[in-house]
DNA sequence: AATTATGTTGCGGT
DNA sequence: AACCGCAACATAAT
């Protein structure tokens, strides 16, 4: 479930956690989650975290003394971070049960590495559709190229934004889905900015009118920017180190709420099939 | 118990 | 080129 705020929440804590620390030994269990390569423990051995950077739901890994080497990690729908110490555990990716973190490595984890500290960090992925994948320089450049912009930046370019729209005659909602159009929306976040900019999902995108793309832009980076703020809508962490707690899900306005009332009319919201996925929306407040 | 849904993305086919 | 549908995989809910 990760989108951009989820993913931005989780980089966070993980820097905050992992900045400095070297890499003592990496345990994979499940070498589909690191693109089938042999020599991911190898390379790893030794390396010191650096910084933790992110384009739109990817994050990226980058090490001390080492300018070539990047380790990408996309928890896509069922991908988590967990980090432990002697003071306990604390997890980071789509909503986590309570087994899930009490014993790691559980059947769940798909890498794991010990750091020279002996703290721990496990990538656990349920479905296998995430992973941990170990670049260079211009591999990594290649993929984020490949970005479209992020509607929280502030550089946020609106006019290209529309103007692009014009381009295609999909649904609204299949390309804002599209991580090169915009970088960080997904399934849930799309439908609250289009509830926001009282667009229908189904609109064909190069019908959205200038004023609406306007719209759709300022509400995708309020709404990011606002759930980066109150720590996601599924994040969950456990042994609170931040002091931050919060969930935006309690903010929902339409995903999820199908045959509630609207909160903006009062009309029952509806669920529909848009782009194959799941897509809620108002029937009177969107046009 | 079989079917359907789930937060993402990349692929192959039209 | 743009777009659609589906596959990748596991689990919970209907």
């Amino acid at each position: 479930m990760p989108e951009l705020p989820e993913v931005e929440t989780v980089r966070l804590q993980l820097l905050y956690k992992l900045k400095g620390k070297a890499i003592k030994k990496t345990k994979v269990f499940e070498r589909k989650s690191v693109g089938q390569n042999t020599h991911f423990e190898k390379t790893l051995s030794g390396k010191t975290i650096s910084q933790i950077d992110r384009v739109g739901k990817l994050m990226i890994f980058c090490f001390a003394q080492e300018d070539n080497l990047f380790m990408l990690a996309h928890l896509k729908m069922t991908g988590q971070f967990f980090f432990s110490d002697k003071n306990g555990v604390m997890g980071g990716g789509h909503s986590v049960t309570k087994t899930d973190w009490q014993k790691l490595p559980n059947k769940h984890t798909r890498v794991a590495f010990t750091f020279s500290d002996n703290t721990n960090l496990y990538f656990n992925d349920m479905r296998k559709f995430g992973y941990l994948k170990l670049v260079n320089m211009e591999e990594l450049q290649l993929i984020k190229s490949k970005f479209g912009p992020e509607p929280t930046s502030k550089n946020f370019d609106v006019l290209a934004f529309s103007k692009k729209l014009k381009n295609h005659r999909t649904s609204i909602k299949a390309l804002l889905l599209n991580q090169s159009i915009v970088a960080g929306l997904g399934n849930i976040y799309v439908d609250e900015t289009l509830f926001r900019a009282g667009v229908l999902p189904t609109r064909l995108a190069n019908q959205v009118t200038k004023s609406e793309a306007g719209k759709i832009a300022r509400f995708g980076g309020l709404i990011m920017n606002k759930a980066i703020s109150v720590g996601g809508t599924t994040f969950q962490h456990f042994t609170d180190t931040t002091g931050k707690v919060g969930n935006y899900t309690k903010q929902l306005q339409v995903f999820g709420k199908q045959n509630t009332p609207c909160p903006k009319c009062g009309n029952l919201i509806k669920k529909v099939r848009v782009a194959g996925r799941g897509t809620h929306y108002c029937p009177h407040c969107q046009k």
